[in-house]
DNA sequence: GTCTATACTTCGATAGAC
DNA sequence: GTCTATCGAAGTATAGAC
């Protein structure tokens, strides 16, 4: 499964290469910082002073720049996510990874361009469903251990809730917006105490 | 205040011009089928039907169009909320128009955008704050006539739960993702059943 | 006031030199 | 295997004809 060349015929570089690490790393941070209408091979090129032309050659095309950007980090996001949870298996766990800044900006970002890239939401969604079901498992077997829940409040909706207030106060803070976001925190924050674990 | 010539000198179009709703129409299209980044001055123009350069007569800039899009939604939506709860003031109406569909797909475009287009981030902040502030005014009052909420719930909780919900499920759905959702959208409407009113 | 012809920049991508 | 020279299409915006 190492021979990538075979895909779609012609170039490839190196998997470790040097040059295309510091490519990604540009397209990632411009994504962030500008949004991905400013991910172009010739910014690119130019944040991680290569030649814009050398974009091309690591990656075909500019979707399988954005499709290696978000691997890398979903990869990574999974790793780090499954290395918590294995640590220190709490609710207030699950509620902090959901409020990693960056990640938020970065799913923001990657949603949107799914809307009109093919080819990428595919990937995007088949990340998400798979990081849905580990999260909604953690929390299934982290509640199991206590009182049953009210009817009607599955792991699922737990999982739900937290990601829509986190996500929802994440875009807005983005925006500069804050109207009610601190009461709806500190009331997540009082069902996290009381539902008891660290 | 009528001569918007004033602004910044130079060109207009008259206010009501039939070719300046047309392109507005157009890039509004645009927008919700293929994302902000294809809303480009050829892409409008061939979809009306009308020559590309008009769109910089009648909007001097991109992002001057993308202003006039979002104002005339925002201004519709606006009335179409203001309505809704002079007609029937209750939660469930507030989550009625928290799930409009176009509007939710709207929102994610125009955030994304606001991303890395300051001149557009200030007027999206401020149409929000305004929204955010009509909407708790109407969840306090439906509130005040019926039991006191338990301690923590306020109406600007309960507004940025159910937009959190609300949201999430719309971002996912646009990209196919659908684990959790059931569960909790019947629990919102069993919460909005109990907590009485049509 | 309305629209067309045109300038200039940047885009993604490839052909082919080393 | 790595990189440079270059192409054609598409982007925003303006000058100026009607």
């Amino acid at each position: 499964m190492d021979s990538r060349s075979s895909e779609l015929g012609r170039r490839v570089g190196a998997k470790d290469s040097q040059t295309r690490s510091k490519l990604l790393d540009a397209a990632e941070r411009l994504m962030l910082e500008e949004g991905y209408a400013a991910v172009t091979s010739r910014r690119v090129g130019q944040k991680a002073e290569i030649s814009a032309q050398l974009v091309h050659y690591y990656f075909r095309t500019m979707d399988d720049l954005f499709l290696e950007v978000f691997r890398r980090r979903a990869d990574e996001g999974f790793a780090r996510f499954q290395h918590a949870i294995a640590t220190q298996p709490s609710l207030r766990t699950i509620w902090s990874s959901l409020n990693d800044g960056s990640g938020s900006s970065f799913n923001l970002e990657f949603v949107a361009l799914a809307n009109h890239r093919k080819a990428i939401r595919a990937e995007i969604a088949s990340y998400a469903e798979r990081f849905r079901a580990m999260q909604i498992e953690a929390i299934t077997s982290i509640l199991a251990v206590r009182d049953p829940l009210p009817e009607g409040i599955t792991p699922a909706v737990v999982l739900v809730v937290m990601a829509g207030v986190s996500q929802l106060v994440a875009l807005e803070r983005a925006l500069g917006v804050s109207g009610g976001h601190g009461e709806a925190l500190a009331l997540v924050e009082r069902y996290l105490s009381e539902a008891g674990g660290p």
